[in-house]
RNA sequence: GGCGGGGUGGCAGAGUGGUCAUGCAGCGGCCUGCAAAGCCGUCUACGCCGGUUCGAUUCCGACCCCCGCCUCCA
């Protein structure tokens, strides 16, 4: 039985989805006015492992991720660039899906970007107008009207008067009250517009999630995901959004939330300045490391990111490859048998919440046992769970010889001439000669191992 | 200030009321021309102080420290 860490009710449940067989998600996806950065990978592929276990485990899976392609920074972003903001938000549109291809995540069942939904968003809006649950003001702009909503709060754990109590913000004066957030905003010259009853304008942030859940889900689902972040004040308002316009509620069920990553003990963030992008860290690690580093860790824990990090948990992927090598079980995909040791052991992991750690640990177990047992059984296995989470899948010689997309010092060609010139060294027992080979490949980060089937060559 | 999450061995990172996480690194051995890989063995733990218990890293309480949210953010 799948348990899911709840983040409205602090605890895990057992995992009932709305319909037996079937399992609705909804993720919020990124902005798009610049490249994925590691945070945004992590959203990527721990949701991308939810749904990838998810279909392990026999369910149906509908899995939306939204895109964000109109927004104050977009719009300040596409001017600051002089681009027109279409031609911005397809650039990184597209830069994502390779980042996301790249780490092995595979495409959600839809991709919904904000603008195809704009007259979802008008709908949504105008319902909760007639319910008093929105007003416009003098300006244009349409606001949600929070203290008319019961329960505002209950997923971040806020009340109406903490959070006015911590306000630290210049409170827009056409707002009835400080904690009121826009659904509607007038347009100003210049910036996308739609047609709506409250004149032109852009939608606020919040109402695409509940419009385009409606849209390709319902007005319930099951599992709703995205970084800790949006807890508050995004998924709240959702909630207010989607729970005071629907006819039925809860509007989710379970809701999920993956950690930050942090560098130096502090979160990654844009607007700290401080975050890597996905495609600077490819050029120096392989993209199934970054993967594999992102799934040791569990997805509520904070990740910390250093290239020391990296190096450990390029190691430690080297391992699994490593027993991998030499062996058919690169050939052949097969029907896990849950029943078995390993396996059950890696089901229950998963099943805790998502254990990846723990599921992964599994894998190193199975590494060590065919290690000691050349058992062909144990490393199709591994190589099948291994593929559960989307890791484990490569050729291991290409594992092995790739390097990102690094500038290589060697070429392949160049390091198969120097193993012949040191084959014939060490037939003649000039260890000298062939040790000076070694010893110069050493310096360029390539490893020569001697085995009874001839000489092999890794890249460290 | 309010709310929330943490402090595990050299590093990373799970977990548990009383035998093992796991990986990397280290040390000793086997193997190897030498290595690498692998195997065997091995050393470093559960922030601090009390309490409950036959027994607590794990439960309870106080304390110290860190992080996040409360403003755009995955």
């Amino acid at each position: 039985m799948l348990k899911i860490h709840n983040s409205l009710t602090r605890e895990k449940q057992d995992f009932i989805p709305l319909i037996p067989g079937k399992v609705k998600i909804y993720v919020c996806g990124m902005t798009v006015y610049d490249y994925c950065h590691l945070g945004h990978a992590r959203m990527m592929v721990v949701f991308d492992m939810v749904q990838r276990w998810l279909r392990a485990s026999c369910f149906e899976v509908t899995y939306v991720r939204n895109i964000t392609d109109v927004d104050d920074k977009i719009i300040k972003r596409a001017l600051e660039n002089n681009e027109p903001i279409d031609a911005l938000t397809t650039r990184f549109i597209e830069a994502m899906e390779e980042d996301a291809a790249a780490l092995g995540v595979l495409p959600p069942s839809s991709e919904p970007r904000a603008t195809r939904h704009v007259e979802d968003m008008v709908a949504m809006i105008r319902v909760l107008m007639d319910k008093s649950l929105a007003y416009s003001a003098s300006n244009g702009d349409v606001y949600y009207a929070v203290h008319r909503f019961p329960g505002y709060g209950k997923l971040s754990g806020k009340s109406l008067d903490d959070l006015r109590a911590g306000e630290r913000v210049v409170v827009d004066p056409y707002k009835k009250d400080p904690l009121d957030f826009v659904l509607w905003k007038a347009a100003k010259p210049g910036e996308p517009q739609w047609p709506s009853p409250w004149g032109m304008g852009r939608p606020g942030w919040h109402i695409e999630c509940s419009a385009m859940s409606k849209h390709y889900l319902g007005e319930q689902f099951d599992i709703h995901g995205g970084g800790q972040d949006l807890q508050f004040p995004h998924h709240e308002n959702e909630i207010a959004q989607s729970e005071g316009a629907h006819d039925h509620a809860p509007f989710v069920n379970y809701w999920m939330h993956n950690g930050f990553v942090r560098i130096n003990e502090e979160k990654m963030s844009k607007s700290l300045g401080n975050f890597f992008t996905v495609r600077e860290i490819l050029t120096r690690y392989q993209p199934e490391v970054v993967r594999f580093f992102i799934l040791r860790a569990h997805y509520r824990s904070p990740l910390n990111y250093s290239d020391q990090h990296l190096d450990d948990a390029k190691r430690a992927l080297d391992r699994l490859y490593t027993a991998l090598k030499g062996t058919e079980a690169g050939e052949t995909s097969v029907e896990i048998d849950w029943s078995g040791f390993h396996a059950s052991r890696f089901r229950d992991a998963m099943n805790d919440d998502f254990n990846t750690s723990d599921a992964i640990a599994v894998l190193f177990d199975l590494a060590n046992e065919a290690n000691r047992t050349a058992s062909q059984k144990d490393l199709i296995l591994m190589k099948a769970l291994g593929g559960v989470l989307g890791l484990l899948q490569q050729d291991p010689q290409q594992f092995f010889q790739s390097a990102g997309y690094a500038e290589y010092s060697f070429t392949a060609e160049r390091i198969e001439q120097m193993i012949q010139q040191r084959l014939i060294a060490r037939a003649q027992k000039n260890y000298g000669d062939a040790d000076g080979i070694r010893n110069e490949l050493l310096d360029a980060g390539i490893i020569l191992e001697d085995g009874p089937q001839g000489t092999a060559w890794r890249r460290a």
